[in-house]
DNA sequence: ACTTATTCAGACAATTTTGTCTTAAATTTA
DNA sequence: TAAATTTAAGACAAAATTGTCTGAATAAGT
């Protein structure tokens, strides 16, 4: 679930990017409704990866690192959830690829491309944009 | 990791469709290298959604309860996964909807939309099909 | 310097998922 | 009817994931 939570903190902290200074983790936490020490946790790979800058300190918290337009979700998503994740075997079989692919391999190959592609033409500032124009929610209840 | 094991036993089951009775789990869980106890569940799920037919006592075991042309891969995996599968919100957010999208909504569906289709036009018979040619494995080591 | 606000790091706990084992029920053969 | 073989059911255990907490480090303001 960590992209569950990393994306729509980073969807959160870019739908205020033309206000100055830093958005502190517990306001996310808070209006996420997302615990502030799992949150933390997740935001720091984040910022290890250079997506996201922070700061400690009184007015301190994090920012984006990157312009929005160029943070893919498919960057996003591979920080979060590791680079394994559209080039994984469907039955799970270690070794599967073109010379000894499994049963489903063409299949699979062909849809998880397809949504490589996607997932690398979809920027952060996008589906931010969406969230300021309030057409759209980030948090659970209505 | 259900439909992992389902599906491959499945595939391992219809691949011998021409043989006569039954084929027992111990036989599908030596070959596939699957635990006995392990794959008993899970296939005694696919009997309970009329996939598969069992047979208890000597000589028994389970065999496939419908032709494989109609066994979709869509079906297969509702049964081992769940039908959440391709209907869950990207983000996780409970109740989100056209009325009540969430950043992702509009994108994420038009993926599973299509990873459905396809899901639901590839049948189990074309996958077995593979196997017998030997032109893919269903095992992890070479 | 001291206090306060904040992220950083990692140990710890809870939950869920995954896998194993034991016992029961059914079926066949003799 | 007895013995052997096989799936059914569900309790139990292990492992992985998910989430929480405590203390340390850093920075700003007074």
């Amino acid at each position: 679930m960590n992209a569950v939570y990393g994306l729509r903190a980073l969807m959160y902290i870019a739908a205020q990017r033309d206000q100055e200074g830093y958005v502190s983790i517990r306001k996310i936490s808070e209006d996420l409704d997302i615990s502030f020490h799992f949150l933390t946790k997740i935001l720091q790979t984040l910022t290890q990866h250079h997506i996201l800058h922070s700061q400690r300190g009184p007015a301190g918290g994090v920012a984006l690192a990157k312009a929005p337009e160029q943070v893919t979700l498919l960057e996003m998503l591979y920080i979060l959830e590791g680079e394994g994740y559209f080039s994984e075997c469907f039955l799970g079989l270690p070794g599967c690829g073109e010379q000894q692919p499994c049963p489903v391999h063409d299949f699979w190959r062909h849809i998880t491309l397809t949504m490589k592609e996607k997932f690398s033409h979809t920027t952060l500032a996008e589906l931010s944009d969406k969230v300021r124009s309030g057409e759209v929610r980030l948090v659970s209840c209505t």
